[in-house]
DNA sequence: CCTAACATGTAAACTGTTACATGATTCC
DNA sequence: GGAATCATGTAACAGTTTACATGTTAGG
């Protein structure tokens, strides 16, 4: 359309545009769409918010990796988007590329448990239940939204892998609630005559 | 000094804020100091860079919760710092505040391994040992160097969070190293006689 | 002499969240 | 008629990283 058509060699996507294409690829359509699959699969381990997704939806299309077109429902603005045949090669290329893959783990929970020094031993046991309620509960969310959807996929597009990041999430919480059912053994004077049971020396 | 020292009673602190005052807390001294602690042991569940320390000291110190001296090393400029009682409220204050506490994670990692479909199945099997192998030399890490000093801790100072917290560390990176074997023992046609091995479908 | 470690600081850029605005449609 | 859901967008803010600047000291 414009003369301006040359791709200017933008700097690398950051990682959330590629869990934007990879969803659009797996079928999703609109950004709600990506949006509600984000939410109920690649959350656990890779979060995104709505406010990323519709201008780096924009900055996917100008870079010729999706192609999007207006689809109203009814009067309801909608807008579709197709990966190009150039976006899916930018994803394997993605997914192929080598190099650092951090494991980052932001968790207050465990900062917490960290400096649990200066807590009573009552408020550390509820903290460490609180953790393990926490992953429980993350789980149950696993099995009973998720498990079916990675289920469908594995035998419908006889596609596996969103079934096993799904398993990685869950043994990931079910080590959470194993260590914590340890601690909490060894918070509640778990040392039978071994430790000379600790005061509440608190300083 | 000035006579504005009314304290404007400011926004709650960041996590990050309370990383640096519980180091403070366990003995850490200077800015410096307190990034290399948080480099040995916290930043498997919570890292901060060196960017965010210094204006955060500085913030502490404005809210009265840190109090810092200069204490050069020769001519080396050195500032030294230590926790209030001010400051030890806050952070038991925070500690035992309860709500949510939310379990981030942003693995690039199990994305590409979500959105694997794309791959080549001999790409996938690299990608999984990878996974593997990163978590067993942040095992190995853990084992060398952060080990010794958190039970330096729980048995000179008679503290055992900072271990507990490394166990469930190492508790989770041993959790990712068994779903590796499983996915690898998967991929490698590893259904014996149950599934007809999928082929290449690669589509 | 040179490198690594000690030590502090900040500007600019980037990333991400919160909160709001807007409006249509579906279901009760 | 009202709430929930569908659907898109963005401004303001908060948080984080990268990269650099600056200088000292210890060790090979």
């Amino acid at each position: 359309v414009a003369d301006d058509e040359v791709i200017p060699a933008r700097a690398e996507l950051p990682p959330p545009a590629y869990v934007i294409l990879g969803m659009l690829r797996m079928g999703m359509r609109s950004g709600y769409d990506v949006k509600q699959a984000v939410d109920l699969s690649a959350r656990f381990f890779f979060a995104i918010s709505q406010a990323q997704i519709y201008p780096l939806l924009k900055r996917l299309e100008e870079e010729g990796l999706v192609e999007g077109r207006s689809e109203p429902r009814g009067q309801r603005r909608r807008r579709v988007y197709e990966v190009t045949p150039a976006g899916e090669e930018a994803l394997r290329a993605w997914l192929r590329q080598p190099g650092a893959l951090p494991f980052e783990i932001r968790d207050v929970a465990t900062v917490k448990l960290f400096f649990a020094d200066l807590l009573e031993p009552g408020d550390v046991l509820e903290h460490v239940r609180a953790m393990r309620a926490r992953s429980e509960q993350t789980l149950e969310e696993m099995r009973v939204t998720i498990r079916p959807a990675a289920a469908l996929y594995a035998d419908e597009f006889d596609n596996p892998f969103p079934q096993q990041a799904l398993d990685l999430g869950m043994t990931l919480h079910e080590a959470i609630v194993g260590w914590a059912d340890r601690a909490e053994r060894q918070l509640t004077g778990g040392g039978e005559g071994q430790e000379p049971e600790r005061d509440a020396d608190t300083q």
